[in-house]
DNA sequence: TATGAATGAGAGTTCATTCAT
DNA sequence: CATGAATGAACTCTCATTCAT
């Protein structure tokens, strides 16, 4: 065959199956793969460990993910389009309302998509992402988030809003790594930390 | 990767050395293990590239360190002890004063650390170690923080204090991450972070 | 790569299609096979690639050549005996002409040849066809050339014919090997090497 | 262990031993690269097989030669600094001599070496080399052997030098390959391509 | 018959760890 | 103790070939 060696490497994709078993096949490996990489994050996740859970052959799985980055990739980007359409909800359902009532629904909004996605925050934080690809995609989702804010009664300076986008992305943060602990430590700290938003927001919004 | 397997699991533990000479070489093997787990994270870390760093031969890093794991902790051990003398060293020069300089003092000190120790992060995120350990780990953090808080003046409650110990940890967790953001994007957000915190610590401090 | 195995070798034949349909689709597969056996080589070539260069499934190009092995010898054949027939006419048109004038002519023919089917020297050289095979092809292409010798005017001995046909593919060879040079290098050694046939041929023809 | 992925590559290089053992160990490991290459040819060749036949184990084959690649480029190098010194011998021993027997005695030189190197061709002819090294290292050769026959008596053009030595490069291919020939065919066929490029060299000197 | 998904042996390569010198 | 060569399991990825649709 031809040479095993690292080839030109013609910048390959992931491949859309055009049969309908391949549908099939792709949301198996994917599923597959967000469970692997969500319980032991990217590097320690083994292409061998994904392919056997989906119950797949190792070259099935390489035949739509060509490397084991590009799956990382097409999960990401996935679950930040689906993160994006939630964020577009809670956006439609609430314009109009108060600062304080936006936040409560998009910090609820976020804290279950997290919480039901953990390859999420597993390949966000990769450390070997194209740091551009990284930049990019945090904007967006910050950008999001910050157009949700703005839409509040009274409404928010962009620029505020933005810096305040950030704050509760960082909150979130917490409040997901947060879901290592016990459950008595959790349910103590996060009614706290969503109290120290309310806060923040009231001494924001009342600018 | 896939943890590459530990062959055989006998002698675990990190030898000491006896002489001066030793020392210097304990002291370079561990500097050379905080820059290369701090730049490329733990996983993608190589012992090969640890010791290449130190300037040693791979088996001499083995001699003290008979274990990439061993070579985390001692590392990870040595970096809480000193994060250890920050915190008490902090508590006594500020015992007394109230809960808001308290923090202030405290979060001046823990980014200080965690700026100059970037390994820290990256061995306490660690998703693989042992839970007890990691747990046992934390609980000794929150409780000399919390410790510290309740020598403010008036003083904390003991059970607040655990918890308001673990919201600081939480905001600097966020402020750590916000290093690889724009400086721009640094400059807004951070002293935002600590105004967020102060409002709530005047709500907890005034109970 | 080292040959990637051939897992089961039942009905090793290569299929040949009843249709007109078939016949143009066999006659893109054996094109788009001999392009890419041309540009990578064999071990190189990869069945994928010819039949996507065909802008036909996999499974169509298995369907008439069961192993990559057998597309190559089609290949070979095919060539083989287009060569064949080339030198046939050389015969018939040249007959009973001198030996000088016999072998300028068959050069040109050859070079003609091997520069429009680059596919023939790749395939010519594998290292891993069975040996038998090899010497057979050579033998007919030898006894062909010498065949067409021997009906110079004055007519060489059969034994010298057989010799100078060797010598006259090997020139070749090393004219075809000048290919990839520069085109300054190619013009002034190829007519070197002709002139160098010519006092070798007058030596031989003289006897 | 660090991402199995493919890293940086920071350009490796092959790795000379500092230690004694070391040294047995890379002869043993290039002699059965030789002779691997040799058999097969680069893309066939496979590096398990390089370390058994060198009673290694693969990772000590990569200790020295981190790709396969470099294993054949050092090969390959090895062997040219080889014949660069066996064509300079020649060059001392003959300087002065008429053309003719500077010729034969290059002839023999060259056919010894490459029937026992028989890796030096299996690596010389790979198609995937790049263009520059292969077009350098080839310049190199040719000038060594144009240099060797301007010192004939009397002296060859220097122009010309470069062409014939050009010449006789072909012809000692056409050598080589008839080795895979019946050694009756050989040995009728090399005298006359040596008769051949006497007769050449005859009309080329006396200008 | 055409299509493209499925398969899995095998190739190149890495790296934690051991051990002779 | 220091050194660096030796080891081999495990990893990512490829591709000839088969087979269900």
């Amino acid at each position: 065959m031809a040479s095993q060696v690292a080839r030109k490497k013609i910048r390959p994709a992931v491949r859309t199956p055009t049969l309908g078993r391949g549908h099939a096949r792709v949301a198996a490996l994917k599923a597959a793969g967000a469970a692997v990489f969500a319980e032991k994050g990217y590097d320690a996740a083994t292409m061998t460990e994904v392919a056997a859970k989906a119950g797949a052959a190792i070259g099935s799985l390489y035949q739509f993910f060509p490397t084991k980055e590009l799956l990382a990739a097409s999960l990401h980007e996935d679950l930040l389009a689906e993160l994006s359409r939630m964020l577009e909800e809670v956006r439609r359902e609430n314009a109009g309302r108060p600062l304080t009532a936006l936040a409560d629904r998009l910090f609820a909004g976020l804290a279950d998509f997290l919480l039901r996605n953990p390859a999420f925050t597993a390949l966000a934080d990769r450390r070997d992402i194209d740091r551009k690809r990284k930049r990019a995609t945090r904007a967006q989702l910050r950008g999001q988030i910050a157009a949700l804010l703005a839409q509040a009664t009274p409404p928010l300076a962009p620029g505020k809003a933005e810096t305040v986008a950030i704050v509760i992305l960082q909150l979130m943060k917490a409040v997901v790594s947060l879901n290592g602990e016990d459950a008595s430590i959790r349910e103590t700290v996060v009614p706290e930390l969503k109290r120290m938003l309310q806060l923040y927001l009231e001494s924001v919004g009342g600018e």
